[in-house]
DNA sequence: GAAAAACCTTGACCTGGATCAAGGGGGTCG
DNA sequence: CGACCCCCTTGATCCAGGTCAAGGTTTTTC
């Protein structure tokens, strides 16, 4: 990334900062140098579904660039973070001049709509305790399969991402506690029993 | 698309018949030439999301090819279907020679990203009466804003793809007419009250 | 390091919509 | 043209999980 500088800028965010809104028009990327990215939607209402969170390394902001036009979602900064930002014109040049790129842009586009198609099926075939099993499953393979996971964001944010309430949070995992599949301690889980716990992420019922 | 004939493989499909399955491995893209597919993805027991309803030009199954892993869901004919099937290898040869054609790959993922998006927002933040009016609105802008609208799939269908069931639908459909918001004539809606379906759409609860 | 703010938990209650069951068309294929 | 099949509708019942309320606990912030 060191070839974009004097083209791109750097721009940093406070905690609770938005990036930009759900309808703005985009006209570049976003790469994160540092800190943590929440993609979400609002209801009219107030209530939140959280579609992606994005650490250092990632990029987001491209589908307006692609398809020209406005944000489908909104990008608050959960934690103090720098973020580069390339203009759109630049970077279609970079795009369009390497194949490598172009191809790499491609993928991560590929591994996002992945993504959205397992949060889709979540969503509309799977039970809140199946939701949080997958989601834990999930985290502890980004963690070379640790049996000790630490959440990286609030139960209040976890409740948005999963598509559901902090309360309901709170009682599956009382739940899935009782059932001697996980220990809770805060904000690290233990997990007491894998096996349980990719058969209740896939299918089943808690108790 | 006359370029591709002579590598490329033409496919026929009946109603009901499967394309590929869900963990499939992926080699190519797939363009529908004349039909309807659905892609779609099922639960242990049985229910059903429907992700995407193709037509005539459009391209899928793209994601294993960029990403390279397997189909994160199935397709199936809906009608009679004639598909054209490009292998990996020369479509990945087309890609990185032809800039435009990347760009062009670009912006359809991108447009479906924000579909999905969309369709999140929906599940999540939305309950079904919203969604019906949503997909009657979005239905009625595909068709030059008519009044009047053919359903492009059954009311069974429909419920798998807004995520719910027939019988709600159906509920949901004499609910939306008592309040004189519609006309439902077996295959055919009328649209009466545009605003208030469009406030319906965005938040609003029937009665 | 204390005050304020955000976050988490628990209980009681409520409701949207799923499920189960049973009839009623309507298109289509011998 | 009649029989089958699929699709749709309607009613009765049920339940996962949302909402409201209140109290306790961590985190931030100054």
């Amino acid at each position: 990334m060191k070839i974009l500088s004097g083209i791109a800028v750097r721009l940093t965010f406070n905690r609770t900062e938005i990036i930009f809104q759900d309808g703005d028009k985009g006209d570049g990327i976003y790469i994160v140098e540092t800190g943590k990215i929440k993609v979400y939607k609002l209801s009219l209402d107030g209530k939140e579904q959280i579609l992606h969170i994005f650490g250092p390394g990632h990029t987001f902001g491209e589908v307006p660039v692609f398809q020209g036009k406005s944000f489908p979602a909104s990008a608050m900064a959960l934690e103090p973070s720098d973020i580069v930002f390339l203009p759109r014109d630049r970077f279609v040049e970079l795009i369009t001049t390497t194949p490598a790129l172009s191809m790499n842009m491609l993928a991560d586009l590929s591994r996002r709509l992945r993504a959205f198609t397992i949060q889709i099926e979540a969503l509309s075939l799977k039970e809140v305790p199946a939701r949080l099993a997958a989601y834990f499953l999930t985290l502890s393979k980004e963690q070379k399969n640790a049996a000790r996971i630490r959440l990286p964001i609030s139960k209040a944010l976890l409740s948005n991402l999963i598509g559901t309430t902090p309360e309901t949070i709170s009682r599956m995992l009382k739940k899935m506690g009782d059932a001697g599949l996980i220990e809770v301690q805060t904000r690290t889980i233990e997990i007491l029993d894998r096996e349980s716990l990719i058969e209740l992420s896939e299918s089943g019922r808690l108790q």
